[in-house]
DNA sequence: TTCCCGATCGAACGCTCGTCCGGTACTCCC
DNA sequence: GGGAGTACCGGACGAGCGTTCGATCGGGAA
């Protein structure tokens, strides 16, 4: 005999689903009648557990945001040699994204569809999270060329990027694709720019301005 | 005496309006009517330059795509060095990001929506560009340790995701991020992994499996 | 048994959406 | 002047959307 699910059991569940289809089709486009007929709830029965289909993305995105952060700050524990934090740092970051695809993408895609006060919890989450990484990559010292914040960014970029091209059957898992990454950027950051044998003359005679609009009307 | 547009020139400012409306607000959200609000065309006139919404996303992210890699190909022309076409390639590419950054929103984010032959169409532009990417790649001869595959997609995860974050107020201008991110790249890339030294052992008796998934039931 | 309350549902409301139809100016050519 | 064709518009249609309302069901308390 099955127990009937509490309502966390049932109120995860219905987050787990949901994300799934946000990640499937997109979040406006999914619509509230597509979660139902996927979590056998009915239309009017879900809004027992969340007050709107805005609040249900944030439910999401909160629970997957601090949990990621909450991880993070475990694994670092104890830890203090500044490149293993960074290693650790992304291997948490990528096995996190591959394990949670669905939950991740929508974190990722779906970033600035909240408003409000829902919007302003999400983007306080990311900032903690994003001053952390700082803070880890300032321990590194200071870096060769590039300069810190940009070189933030790529960091975010790679690992972000994932869920648009990884294959599981394929690819890397997360912790081989965390040391190659770890890796790619480790020495980019730390080795100095060769002053001018680095930069490109510029295109001579092109005529063109240096910012062209795509545009072009011919 | 102002010159009435030609029908080009209208639907070229069609198509310029509409990408910074599907950026601002993503595809699915944007109405027809925004766009006709936008471009004071007239609801029902706008059908007269698409045959529907989804085509006027094709047109966009056709026509991105297709000057994004024209583009590209005229500034390798009669460049042999490889590393010197890397940084061509990173820097066409980031130009034209920050000079097209509602266009190339539209293209990275609205990437999977397109369906039937305008994916197709979308797509084949796509693999033709990765292709020229991979080959440039390759030239640079045999990586240091990270497989090609993934570095060549931490390079695409690192460009692509400027448009997150990047303001033209604070961060460097496409130029020199192209220098810094052709130097991140490009000193990971060939610089062997030294063996046992970057990898981090396991964490020891954590007792979680390896890829928790985030809803914990705690 | 009766009452209450958390959990759930069917049916509808008001709204916005993409698209289409019929019509109308305007311009050029005969 | 008359016909053709390009460019454009007002208004509507049907579908689908998020959300709400009143009713119902089942199990523990009195």
């Amino acid at each position: 005999m099955e127990a009937r699910p509490t309502y966390d059991e049932k109120l995860l569940r219905i987050l787990r689903e949901s994300a799934a289809i946000f990640a499937a089709k997109g979040y406006h486009r999914a619509s509230i009648r597509d979660i139902s007929a996927a979590t056998d709830v009915s239309l009017s029965g879900l809004y027992y557990y969340f007050k709107s289909k805005e609040e249900l993305l944030f439910l999401i995105q909160d629970h997957c945001f601090g949990t990621l952060h909450h991880r993070l700050d475990e694994e670092l524990e104890g830890n203090t040699d500044p490149v293993a934090r960074l290693r650790i740092f992304v291997r948490n970051h990528l096995r996190f994204f591959l394990s949670n695809q669905a939950e991740m993408k929508v974190l990722s895609h779906e970033a600035d569809v909240l408003t409000g006060e829902h919007r302003a919890a999400v983007q306080k989450r990311k900032r903690a999270y994003a001053a952390a990484a700082e803070t880890i990559l300032t321990e590194l010292g200071p870096p060769g060329g590039v300069e810190p914040r940009s070189a933030t960014f790529a960091l975010f970029g790679m690992m972000n990027w994932i869920y648009t091209w990884h294959r599981p059957d394929v690819d890397p898992d997360a912790d081989r694709l965390a040391e190659q990454m770890t890796h790619l950027f480790l020495h980019g950051y730390r080795t100095p720019i060769a002053e001018g044998v680095e930069t490109l003359p510029e295109r001579s005679g092109g005529g063109r301005g240096d910012a062209p609009s795509i545009w072009r009307t011919d």
